[in-house]
DNA sequence: CTACCACCCTATTGAATGGGTAGGGTGATG
DNA sequence: CATCACCCTACCCATTCAATAGGGTGGTAG
């Protein structure tokens, strides 16, 4: 299950990429738009800032700016970043590898056959799929709808 | 995140596969041999008894035996009834859909697009997976090694 | 140069969850 | 009727989650 940080900071980086461009933004702005608590997402930035994800200005005129273009961000790193491995189980992450200290045999483990299924599914969507990926595709279900209209 | 819970419900009822037409196994056995704390195990086999997956015996000679063929239970359902729901956020959740407080649109969510593709692969591996497969499949990789030798 | 602004940082809090223990009840054998 | 093994209730402790308080720090503008 996702944190509720992890589901903020992933809608903050999206409205920031959908701002792209357009010089910083307020944590503020941001908290309204999102519905964001503001001091939790105050900490989230900078969380995000902290790991080099965003670019932060002080003072008035200031604000938070991706630090990289849309489409070099992926959904995988800010989840790592705010809630951890993406791996069910540590004896099967790649960022995070820790035995499991009740297991005898790793390689025999059938649990750990299929946990490594689902580590490398979860990997192979959100380590694909950039903010912009993102906003595209739902900027695409509303021109086939805007369309349809 | 599986958390312990479901991580030694899955590898009990692993066990209980292995031991399949062998009558009833004790649960001192089963925490014995998978190293997990017995009370705990207790409580997790009743769960999941309770959900119907196992039947028990009590009195002496008793124990928990499988309720249906290990062919016919799903790594999906054990991690539902231990975890709650596969999906990383309720908005799609299929056995547990509830609608996001501060989402405007669903439709137009660009968050809820990619969490959608993470729950159906989480679903189809592990509504996929049954218990007989996670043995067959570790056994395969043994009979692999032996030819090896 | 000073007022203001907006990010930066530390600490605290209250509720929920996770992981586990204690202790006895219940009902089937034998 | 004694024993065995599941069944049930209650409780406990540590950690995490979600959020808030309150002030510090460094830029910007006038």
């Amino acid at each position: 299950m996702l944190s509720s940080k992890a589901k903020y900071g992933l809608k903050a980086m999206i409205y920031l990429s959908r701002h792209e461009g357009r010089g910083p933004s307020l944590i503020a702005d941001v908290a309204d738009s999102e519905r964001i608590p503001k001091k939790f997402l105050d900490a989230i930035l900078l969380e995000l800032k902290n790991h080099g994800l965003l670019s932060s200005k002080k003072g008035k005129g200031g604000g938070y700016v991706l630090a990289r273009p849309s489409s070099r961000i992926t959904a995988g790193e800010i989840i790592r970043i705010l809630d951890g491995p993406l791996a069910p189980i540590p004896c099967v992450s790649r960022s995070a590898y820790r035995r499991c200290e009740d297991c005898q045999d790793e390689e025999a483990c059938a649990l750990r056959a299929v946990m490594q299924d689902v580590r490398d599914a979860l990997a192979a969507i959100l380590d694909n799929t950039s903010l912009a990926d993102m906003i595209n595709r739902t900027a695409t279900s509303e021109t086939v709808l805007n369309y349809d209209i």
